[in-house]
Order: C-alpha cells, then sequence, then structure tokens
DNA sequence: AGATTGTTCTTCGTATACACTTTGTCCGGA
DNA sequence: TCCGGACAAAGTGTATACGAAGAACAATCT
C-alpha cells in the first residue's frame, strides 16, 4: 500500500502536501488508517514517500477538518467519530444543505439541470448493475454539484467537509444506503429544476432525514470509541 | 487543586505554530495587514521571530480558514473580502447562529445563563464609558459562549470560523455598531434562559438581519473587487 | 510493592541546502 | 524608441540533520 501511494504521488506534480492531504484523507475515509490509530510524522512520512515537512503542514490542515486529532507533545491519532458527532454533524447539515438546495433551485441554469439529470441517469444506470461503489461515488459527485450550484463558497466549502465526514462514518458503518436514497435525489433534482426554493429544501430535508435515520441505525452496532 | 495543576502544565505550552497562527490573524483582522499584501515565509517568520517551518503550518491553516490565499509558487496573501463574501456569510451565519441560540435555549444551565448576564452587564458599563474595543470585545465573547453552550463541536467551531471573519469585515469598514447590538443581546440572552428555542432562535434572526443590514450600509463604501 | 529514576520514542522548533518557478531587469538589436 | 530575450533575484517547495523537551514505559532501588 505504501508502495502504490508513493507511486502515485511521485507521478503528479502538485505541491507535495496536497497530495499527502489528498492522500491520508483518503486513507482515513476507506478505512485504512483506523479511528484511534497513531500517526506518527516519520510513519506517514514512508507510507507516502516523502519527508516530514509536508506531512506536517498536510497534518495541520487535517486538523483543521477534524480528520485527526493532535495531542500536545504525543502527535496525531485518527480522529473516533462517536454517536454524538454523528448527531451534530447531521443537526448542521440540516441547517446547510437545505440552505444549499434552496439557493440552487434559485440559481440552477438549464446547464445545471441538465448536469444533474445525467448524474441522476448514471445513477440508476449503475444501480441496475448493482455496482454500489459506482452508486456511492455519484452520490458524492450529485450532492457536491448541488453545493457548487448553490453559487456560495463558504457554503460550499463547509458543506463539503462536512459530507466528507459523514461519508466517513457511513464506511465504518458499513451503510450501503445509497441505491435506497436514490429516489430522494430524483425529487430533489425535480425540486431545484422547478425553481421553487420551499420546494427544494423541503425536498432537501426529507433527505438528511432519511440518511439520518439509516445512519443511526447502522450506529446502534456501536462504534469502538475511544 | 489537582486539576489546576493539570490545566496549568497542560494549557501552558502552546506550540508556536499556533502562537503564529493566532498573531496572524489578529493581525489580519486588525488590519495590520491589509487585503492583498503580500505574506512572504521569511517576512512573517522575521515579524514572529521564528523560523519559517511554524510559519508554513500556520499558513495552511489560514488558508483553510480562509484569511489568505495561497498562489502556487507565488506564496500567500492576504484574502480580498468582497461584498458578495459578505453576503454569503450571513446568509449561512443566520442558518448556523440560529441553530446556536435554539441548542442553547434547549441546553443553557443556570451556570450558563449567569455567564451571559455577567457578559451583559459588563457590556452595559463598557458602553456607558464609552470603551468601545472593550464593547466590540465582549460583543465576541458573548456570541462564543453562545456557541459553546450549544453543545455542538461542529456548530460552535464552523460558526466561530466565520464569526472571525465577519469581525474582520467590520473592522475593515471600520463598522462599530457594537453599542447599538447590545438591546438585541438582551433579547437573545432573555430567549435563551427562557429555554424556548424558538424564541431564541427568532431573536438570533434578528439580531443578525440587524447587523447584515448595517454590514451592507458600511460595505457601501466599497471594497477592493473580487 | 511502590516510588524513583533512566531510557526511548516522538514531537517541536531551528537551521541549512538546493532545485525549480516566477518575476523583474537589463542589454543589445531593429 | 521600442522590442525581445538572456540573465539575475526572489521566494517557494522539499529534504535533511540536529537539539531540546515531553510522555510513556521499563528498570531499579528502597
Amino acid at each position: 500500500m505504501a508502495e502504490d501511494l508513493r507511486d502515485k504521488l511521485g507521478a503528479q506534480h502538485l505541491p507535495l502536501r496536497d497530495q499527502v492531504l489528498a492522500a491520508l484523507r483518503t486513507a482515513i475515509i476507506d478505512g485504512d488508517y483506523l479511528p484511534g490509530e497513531r500517526l506518527t510524522e516519520d510513519r506517514l512520512a514512508e507510507d507516502f514517500g516523502v519527508s516530514r515537512n509536508p506531512v506536517r503542514e498536510a497534518l495541520r490542515v487535517a486538523e483543521a477538518e477534524g480528520f485527526v486529532v493532535v495531542l500536545p507533545r504525543r502527535g496525531a491519532v485518527v480522529a473516533s467519530p462517536s454517536s454524538g458527532t454523528i448527531t451534530d454533524m447531521f443537526a448542521v447539515r440540516e441547517r446547510l444543505e437545505t440552505l444549499a438546495a434552496r439557493l440552487a433551485a434559485e440559481r440552477a441554469t438549464a446547464t445545471d439541470v441538465a448536469a444533474l439529470r445525467a448524474l441522476l441517469d448514471q445513477g440508476r444506470e449503475a444501480t441496475q448493475r448493482q455496482d454500489l461503489a459506482r452508486v456511492a461515488e455519484l452520490n458524492s459527485t450529485l450532492h457536491l454539484r448541488i453545493l457548487q450550484i448553490s453559487g456560495n463558497p463558504w457554503l460550499s466549502s463547509i458543506a463539503k467537509s462536512l459530507y466528507l465526514h459523514v461519508q466517513w462514518v457511513f464506511r465504518l458503518g458499513a451503510a450501503q444506503r445509497a441505491p435506497h436514497s436514490w429516489a430522494e435525489h430524483i425529487q430533489l433534482v425535480d425540486a431545484i429544476e422547478s425553481g421553487d426554493g420551499d420546494r427544494a429544501e423541503q425536498a432537501a430535508l426529507a433527505h438528511l432525514d432519511a440518511a439520518s435515520a439509516a445512519a443511526y441505525e447502522n450506529a446502534e452496532g456501536g462504534y469502538g470509541a475511544r
């Protein structure tokens, strides 16, 4: 795994710290680094085939984003999402993504809507093929796209970060609600296309409530907190 | 007493990068570094009397928080808030701080309320003394305290970051609305004390609308372009 | 056993070096 | 005079090494 990452990182020429950050995020989200796992700088530097400096800079951002917790003089460990943080995250998402849906409804151009519909089609197709990974990916893309259409950079960047965390928590809970939620997505895109802000907000709320309920069901199993 | 010692020992040591970050933030908010100004690593390192490494790590976080913009291979410049970002920020704050007010109303203990009332008193006093700087400071403390009482770390940290930005924009516009807004604060704390979530949310909304309107008036003067 | 003392691991900060980009400047030629 | 390109300067991006301090753990001593 370390070799794969190293090869990939070496190939591109973005700043190393950004590549490390991206790799670190996905490694955490994918569960390659498990909650509570200790992330020493040397270890990460070796895993990614870079020196400690880019690693440190990436760790600071990962800390600000809440993926890792840094203990003073002890270094970083992967954050441990508790069921409490799930509740908190959904409470914030409810406020933010409903706003995003409203703004998207008010501002979406014909091209925007067409792009969303295209994602919807691909999603339906992937669902039929039982390609769950692809469905999950399209799911993300759809949500992120709506955020982008909202045209509010603050909203977009904050909600995106939250969304990544939700993905992480879901993955940890082994939830695969994606196909089930596709119908809600269609409602949402319909509402956005209609240009009706209230309706879009309502659709987003319904979607989030369902997702939240599903998250709770999966959380029943319990995470190994701390 | 044992706790006192632990708090002292643990809290005493602040990593240099955090000190640099704090200093950088306040320097930007206070207008010591003006929007568009170039921030070379060497210059910052010298200004703060540290080496480049802590500066770089602080810069990454400042970038994530939106205080600086980093141009690839060119380094960092202080971000330039436009009137567009003001609108966007208030749209998000409206969703977030109303939620915070509701949660605070639902969860505030007697001690929490007492602390808020104490801030209110100090604020009234400072207003009488015409000590505007102190009023502004108490203003911040009050808002941050409410966020903390909400008990949602995500909400708290996101809204805090937004709040710092608003302070910045206000300072740039030379707005001193603080004394004027104090009456709204009293309403808000009253609502939180009552435990009525709807009422608290309403009070927060009224406060934000007034602040937003004031921000716009000041923005008329015009900020540098996007 | 319990407390004390080392030892080790790791972070944190510093310093230094160097490649590579971008930028700015200067100089010669049309 | 103006243009264009070589050339130098500035600054980032990255690596490496070293020392100091803190935390955790093992070994030792009373």
